[in-house]
DNA sequence: CTAGGTGCTAGACCGAGGTCTAGGTCAACC
DNA sequence: GGTTGACCTAGACCTCGGTCTAGCACCTAG
């Protein structure tokens, strides 16, 4: 079977990226795999390109730098031998998307109080407990 | 009690954020009551602005605007009677951050898969099946 | 032949969120 | 009196990740 033959716009329909995208994408090295041109110059991509794309849509979803994808790229383009490389770097990821989880869950935390406090407020009128300033004195100490 | 009286190096320290960020923020309608000035006009805030700023700390992590920070600012420095619009703004990024817990975690499958891959791969010596581009043709076509 | 669609390059522009600098005030210490 | 340190303002600058424009090349259909 003939390799399917996709163009910038085709690709990013698949992949959600904007064509300029994919062309900034292509100056920073994201690919792993040059993109090649067809006679008249214009770029020419693979299924595997557009899979390969879509990790790094994932990727960039979770924080990883362009210039990170960047250096995976670059080894996987390299071939064999640099596994033990790819293989930190993507727990490296993995740590920091652990710690973004922790961060969400927190802040979720935090809101699901303040939800709760609002709900209670609403509804029994004053019973919540949300946000409230204490009354400002009007200097820093009250009045003598 | 005499309230507690910070200076903006005292906050930075407090709440991990620089001074230059300090200010911004204030800029940026970010308190939840005015900061007010001492004789000299120099910053001074409360412990209670150290509690608030937690939680826009918090809210930045998750990936709330400063903007949206600012509304649900003004909503709390307008007081009492906007509890459903704050409540609204709060369940809003309480389904956003849902969302990005669940792109985190597609992520942290995929590179969880790869690391198994590539774990394999490296003790069983090509058990693995890491990323691999397929043979690439010269051209688009395979040789006629 | 012309128009429309798609692609190309180089480079300008943008918004978000900070960071840093210059030049100044003030209070405290030696 | 001089120096140090914390603070002030206004505004320049920076990075990141894109987005958009200008001006041009091709191909295909009407």
């Amino acid at each position: 079977m003939t390799a399917e033959v996709l163009h910038i716009g085709e690709v990013a329909r698949r992949t959600g990226l904007s064509v300029h995208a994919l062309r900034l994408y292509e100056r920073a090295g994201l690919f792993a795999g040059e993109v090649r041109r067809d006679e008249t110059g214009r770029r020419v991509y693979s299924t595997w390109d557009v899979e390969w794309l879509g990790n790094c849509v994932k990727f960039r979803a979770s924080g990883m730098p362009l210039a990170t994808i960047s250096r995976l790229a670059r080894l996987v383009r390299e071939g064999t031998g640099n596994e033990a490389e790819r293989l930190e770097l993507l727990r490296e990821h993995g740590r920091h998307i652990a710690a973004q989880l922790a961060q969400l869950q927190d802040c979720l935390d935090l809101i699901n109080g303040k939800v709760a406090a609002y709900e209670r407020h609403l509804a029994a009128d004053g019973t919540g407990e949300p946000w409230q300033q204490q009354p400002r004195p009007g200097t820093v100490t009250p009045a003598p």
